[in-house]
DNA sequence: GTCTATAACCTGATAGAC
DNA sequence: GTCTATCAGGTTATAGAC
């Protein structure tokens, strides 16, 4: 039992319980669709107090975002490296390159059932003031599995390359909001069997020759 | 040259210019982001003619939104149709369905530079009120696709096939959204040349041999 | 059919008591 | 660190003149 209330532990009580309700509401309502005192009072805290935590709206719904994006997109670089490592110089499989990209954002999405809406929001269409934030941060989490895939399948260019990661983006994307909806969403059997499943079919597509040579494509034509 | 104006199209100039401010305002800021005010500026008509010909908020946005998926759905059948005419009987090649599934909305992507947006904000977050609407007026347009394909692809179980249509979504949500963002949008060889990759890609990941058995799935796991 | 004026309410942010 | 009260400006919808 905790004896001596701690001062780390008392602060964030109230921050985050700020930061469950705001993951909720923004998730369901988007950032124009909630406001502040929806958000105090889904927390159980007082209008004023969020202001003083978070200084403003806007700050508040980044932190909500980050919270989740942070962790995620590091856990994918982790990933990577060690596959990459276990791979001892030779091209990492195309599956488990995809294993890699996939699992951390799949597990968030499955632990925390209000983040599937707020990815898909901020991936899709943020705010006006998250674009630039999003625009810096993401790509380099991304970028080293582009990379990765482009050693494994040496005979696609790295612009169809580039479209089909977007490709693989948009199903991740798509099954993630579909699982929010699912009862199913809970049995860790059943969830393993949805990413198994999807790493099957984007591989396929990866590694199916393209209509599109090179040279008929302007570089970087998806970014 | 018209000399005698005509009620009809007199009628359509106001309800018309609306529809498309609000289908570029509602696309970049979302329902709760842009106020009629804003609306009826962009429209370049007042205040008052905006409840005048919508009667609220809602029902201008149902209408801008109807507006572009009516079309698509029809179109998405009709092109099916015709294609199982044409196979005379026999199965409708896997890239010629999914050619009849994708193109109208394609088509409309490009047409419209904001209906991506658009798109994406009524497939993966619908304002609430959408919600009923679309879960009624949607899968009408899609089911004959999924029995199209099983038909197709017999081996693969109907569980895995309404996965596999999902992750299908997910792909053509994604290059839509990128898609609106590029210059390259505008030259037909070019999006018919992402369309054919598109088209390529999910049709080899249709292809591919599950790693589920059908009996591992609880029936319309996805829906 | 189009407009103005206004009603009734909600918004984010802040100042200052406790 | 937490609260209340309040500000200035926004929201949708409506009533009634023209």
């Amino acid at each position: 039992m905790e004896t001596r209330p701690n001062k780390q532990s008392d602060v964030s009580t109230t921050t985050e319980s700020l930061l469950n309700a705001a993951e909720r509401l923004f998730a369901e309502h988007g950032y124009d669709g909630v406001g502040m005192r929806a958000l105090a009072d889904e927390a159980g805290v007082n209008l004023g107090a969020t202001t003083y935590h978070y200084g403003s709206k806007q700050k508040l719904y980044i932190e909500t975002v980050m919270r989740r994006f942070r962790p995620i997109g590091e856990e994918r670089i982790k990933l990577l490296r060690l596959a990459e490592k276990e791979a001892k110089g030779k091209p990492v499989p195309v599956e488990k390159i995809l294993d890699c990209m996939l699992r951390p954002p799949f597990m968030t999405v499955l632990a925390h059932p209000y983040f599937p809406a707020l990815l898909a929001r901020n991936l899709f269409m943020p705010p006006p003031f998250m674009q630039e934030l999003l625009a810096k941060e993401l790509p380099p989490f991304n970028e080293p599995f582009v990379a990765a895939l482009a050693r494994t399948l040496p005979n696609l260019s790295p612009e169809v390359l580039q479209m089909r990661d977007v490709f693989a983006g948009g199903v991740l994307l798509m099954v993630s909001r579909q699982l929010s909806k699912m009862p199913m969403r809970n049995s860790p059997d059943f969830c393993e069997m949805v990413l198994k499943e999807m790493v099957t079919f984007i591989a396929a597509g990866l590694r199916t020759e393209s209509t599109i040579s090179g040279s008929d494509l302007p570089p970087m034509a998806f970014s």
